[in-house]
DNA sequence: ACGATTTCTGATAACGTTATCAGAAATCAC
DNA sequence: GTGATTTCTGATAACGTTATCAGAAATCGT
């Protein structure tokens, strides 16, 4: 077969159906409805085949019961980025895993594309069948992916939400919502003069990022409580831009006595401000940071209280609600949205 | 077909080289032969085909391929934890960047296996087609997972060292070249006394982790400029751990002017604990950590320096290690050692 | 005891591709 | 112009599975 001095790695290539079928004295298609627990089998047979199964280590070949199923059980997540390389944050590790967890229990494989990808590409994926549905993670307001995938009619999934989405299937996040949690929370310690470091609107309108509406949600708040608001924009997630966004809030609003900043970052940034200008946190002024479930906001001091999130759990639900639109057991559109929880540690406080 | 209230997904069955071929009025094996660039097509047929296959948008339908080819052309990566969870570091997802770059650039499909796997489902993942080879992370000295494959003779490639390795294929760090080269550093800017807070003896021994044979290197620095050794072992990788370590090594040796710590949280704690004795970093004492590559050691005030290796190169460079050696492009096994690089930023100094 | 049903089983034909062969057409050598 | 070679093409048979059908054996009702 092959040459001698390289040995091949498949001595035997491989037990088959057929195998069984002979070593138990059945036909083929005998052996098939028993892997695949169809009606009408005679015990005594299926007996004597499972031994078979058992001695020959038989395993059914993937490849030839995808292409005879016509399903490829496989699913990609889709991360929209520029390069692999831009990925640089534990929030990918957990989308990645509660993605694998989700298509492994419902015996999907998963794709993780990271490379740039082209309409011509994406479209690809389906047409070769390469896969039957797609996960898209940050969605924005109006994203490519999403008109051509819905005019070609294949199915998807979105972690995130963009515009004109009735008959769309998506999970997102709920920080309209938690942002009033938040400040009830606050309010409830004494606070009335309440900071929002955030991003741009222009972030919001286009809806990147998950914390996407947590500006809607910051003036529902306020006006449940009747306060002033009093907000101020950031460019990036980065500490620097959390401090000196910190002082410009702090130099025309002294009276503030807590912030809300959009992440961990932004609000190691805030506390490294307000500590320059002598205010200790959470004594002088309290911090409340908006972020996913890592470790990073125990890491810091004083530990973060946030409006947490977690991407495992919002990947694994998105994935289960592919697998669920594929099965045809979703009667219509799923629209999941995910409220983030308040954890207190040690950044906020009661006024004094 | 389908039930006139759930609207199949798929009303054009897909278009299928059969459809190529009549539509370019030749048989279907010409159209296969085209499609693979096989000899001896007229460059007019060639042409004919290629001008159906575009106005039909055919894409050969992988599975087909696959079984028909005999090869899944997927790998998997395999991660040996407990649970999906545990996974909750930047370095997977640069792991898994990396392992997916490559793959695809080779037109592999890749697997990430995050869930408990047993020795029955791995060997499983090769009689069932699933997967033509696998990528092996952590890889510690006595791996069930490398005793097994290579019984089986199933291809895979490791990230990580395991003993008796002579004719399996790895890429690892060198650490133990990489210490050496930390020494040669803070030999030059006048260090004589130099600490090592590093993880347990038994996890160098046992293969544990990537900064694995720091400690030989680390003893073969001290050999090479006479020095004394002063190390301490920490259990975990936390800020605590490093807070505690270096406590314990400055009540017995309160003449260290360096540290080298084993990661990048570890740090945070020495500088913690360092700045709480009045040691200002690093004008009274330079710490440097081993740590990957993230933007945590810019993050942190100081700036860290840091030895510091890339998950990302690390396993794209295995993959496409795996790839070479399933398409039988390698003679022997490959052992590479990538050396981890010294990056300087703010946390070291010369000794005034 | 007999036909009607229920259980069980095996031929056969797909799924969409590629490898192998052999035959037809074109080119070459002289 | 003839035979040998080179180009080009199409039947046919796989790859390993499952769906469909029809037939055989067992069970049932009366």
């Amino acid at each position: 077969m092959t040459k001698k001095n390289t040995p091949s790695r498949n001595e035997n290539r491989g037990v088959t159906i057929a195998d069984v079928a002979k070593a138990a004295g059945v036909s083929i298609p005998t052996v098939s409805r028993i892997l695949n627990d169809k009606e009408y089998v005679a015990e005594e047979t299926r007996q004597r085949v499972h031994e078979a199964i058992r001695t020959l280590g038989y395993t059914p070949h993937t490849q030839a019961r995808r292409l005879r199923g016509g399903a490829t059980m496989t699913l990609a997540l889709h991360h929209p980025i520029e390069s692999p390389h831009d990925l640089s944050s534990v929030i990918e590790t957990s989308y990645f895993t509660g993605t694998a967890e989700a298509a492994s229990e419902k015996e999907y494989f998963i794709n993780f594309l990271v490379s740039q990808l082209t309409p011509e590409a994406l479209l690809n994926m389906y047409r070769s069948n390469q896969i039957d549905g797609i996960i898209l993670l940050q969605v924005r307001m109006d994203d490519w992916r999403v008109n051509l995938l819905r005019e070609n009619n294949y199915p998807f999934v979105m972690i995130g939400r963009c515009a004109d989405l009735e008959d769309l299937s998506f999970i997102d996040l709920d920080f309209e919502t938690a942002m009033v949690a938040a400040f009830d929370y606050l309010v409830e310690l004494g606070h009335r003069d309440i900071g929002f470091l955030t991003y741009p609107q222009s972030w919001h309108k286009t809806g990147l990022g998950p914390a996407v509406r947590s500006l809607d949600g910051y003036q529902h708040a306020l006006s449940k409580y009747g306060l002033r608001s009093c907000y101020r924009e950031i460019g990036l997630n980065s500490v620097e831009e959390g401090f000196e966004g910190t002082n410009d809030l702090f130099r025309e609003n002294p009276e503030l006595t807590a912030i809300i900043t959009v992440s961990h970052l932004t609000a190691a940034g805030s506390i490294k401000a307000l500590t320059q200008h002598g205010r200790n946190v959470p004594q002088d002024c309290s911090v409340m940071a908006i972020g996913f479930g890592g470790n990073f906001a125990s890491v810091v001091t004083p530990s973060l209280t946030t409006l947490e999130w977690s991407p495992y759990e919002v990947s694994y639900r998105a994935t289960i609600l592919m697998t669920e639109k594929l099965a045809n057991e979703l009667s219509s559109a799923q629209q999941i949205l995910v409220p983030p929880k308040l954890i207190v540690r040690e950044s906020t406080k009661e006024v004094t």
